[in-house]
Order: structure tokens, then sequence, then C-alpha cells
DNA sequence: ATGCTGACAGGAG
DNA sequence: ACTCCTGCCAGCA
């Protein structure tokens, strides 16, 4: 039990919680799952009110361009950045990151 | 109950 | 190809 019941919001949690190191998920894929692939706002929007990263890793959720938020999230596009690639995420020269190599594989759950 | 906001996604120009 | 606008759903005042 890492948060409240919220809804949607716990079950985003959930889906971002189980998230490997080195893989990322982009946020309409995780409303996707969810049933809502519309519901794309609501899990950034989730990702906003995300209690801790330790138990969140909001930095593995990007958008589909795979690129990350603007950077008033973590104090820094920049530190997200670092923390991906010290998990072993590669990243493109546009600054986004490697999707076809680092887009979490759905098989097993 | 209604309206506004929000770390997106997709279509049109 | 890129950029801008609209649409959608959930939460909060």
């Amino acid at each position: 039990m890492i948060n409240k019941n919220k809804g949607f919001f716990d079950e985003v949690y959930r889906i971002v919680a189980m998230i490997p190191e080195g893989s990322v998920m982009t946020y309409g894929m995780i409303a996707t799952i969810l049933g809502n692939p519309r519901a794309s706002r609501i899990v950034g929007y989730a990702m906003s009110c995300a209690p801790s990263v330790e138990h969140l890793p909001c930095h593995r959720v990007v958008n589909q361009k795979g690129q990350m938020a603007p950077g008033t999230i973590f104090g820094g596009e920049d530190h997200q950045r670092q923390l991906l690639m010290k998990e072993g995420v590669t990243f493109q020269s546009d600054g986004c990151i490697d999707m076809d190599k680092h887009l979490i594989k759905w098989g097993i759950q």
C-alpha cells in the first residue's frame, strides 16, 4: 500500500510502479492498459500527484514523442534524463528516449 | 452539480 | 516534415 485509493490514479501508480529499470512507458499506453486510451491526460495528472519517486518511477514514464515533461517535476528535465541514462536507457540526438529499445514489452504480467 | 485545470494524444493546416 | 488546435477523462474549488 503505497498510496490511498484514488480510483484511476491508483491504477496508474500500479502500472508505473511495475516498470522495470531500463524500460520506459508512454502515457497513452498506460491509459490504454487501464481501459481508457483517452485518459492519457489523467495518467500525466496522476504523475503530478506522485507521492515519492522511489515508489513511482515517473521518470520512466514519457510521452509518445519519447520526450519527458517540461521539467517542473523533478527539478529539471536534464536531471530526469540523467536518471534514465544511469538505469541504462539511451537517448537520441534529439534528446528523446530510444523507444524502440527501451519501450516496455508486455507479454508477461 | 458546474466549471476549470492538467507531466497527453491525434488530426488538420 | 513540423506546429497548432481540439478532444478526452478524472480531480478539485
